[in-house]
DNA sequence: ACTTACCGTAAGTACAAACTTACCATTAGT
DNA sequence: ACTAATGGTAAGTTTGTACTTACGGTAAGT
């Protein structure tokens, strides 16, 4: 499984994008992370598995807690994936387009 | 539900992402599409109105065949999702590593 | 008009995965 | 040493969703 496949599927679930959303502006604990989730603390636990699986957060311990922070690598793999669509996307779009339009 | 949030959904399903790899290189007819995929022609459909709705994917009637094309909106939200994780998590990581570093 | 090719939708099933509770391990503080 | 706080894992349940088969509907060809 590749790198931006285990990210695409990490991020497919809502519950995690929001457990993702949560650490954009700063890393934090998983207490606080599960704080306001309608959702038990262990639950949240194994969405950060599959998210750190996915290279979509990093983690370092503080004492007795486990910090989460965004980790780029996910973000990168998956922004490459979307880019490799771009330019053929837009080619594959253009030879459609000549077939019914004629010229530039 | 907002238009990244389907995104995100729709590519979360690895038959729907070969899917859509699938035309990547150019726009297919729906038998095309399920030609080599070991799911029946209604699990195709039920896929493609998925990616549809996500903006993934656009269709077009050609005859009885019903020709489908890579949509660049869909592509367009989730990147500039990704985007805004961007300079706000690399923000957070560099406060965070200006409490243990100390300068520049 | 009839047949063939193409494809979407409905309804029901089966399975993957998102949950729960229970438990255990580690660290910090007293 | 004991307690409290933190959080990961195991095992079992439940639920969402990815499938299947069956059907209907439209367009093109003869």
């Amino acid at each position: 499984m590749s790198s931006s496949e285990k990210a695409f599927n990490a991020l497919g679930d809502p519950t995690r994008r929001i457990i993702f959303e949560k650490l954009r502006t700063s890393p934090l604990a998983v207490v606080h992370i599960a704080e306001g989730l309608s959702i038990s603390r262990p639950a949240v636990s194994q969405h950060l598995k599959v998210l750190r699986e996915a290279k979509l957060i990093s983690i370092h311990q503080q004492g007795t807690k486990n910090i989460y922070q965004i980790d780029q690598q996910g973000i990168l793999a998956m922004r490459s994936y979307l880019d490799s669509f771009w330019d053929t996307a837009l080619a594959a779009f253009k030879s459609a387009a000549e077939k019914t339009e004629d010229h530039e």
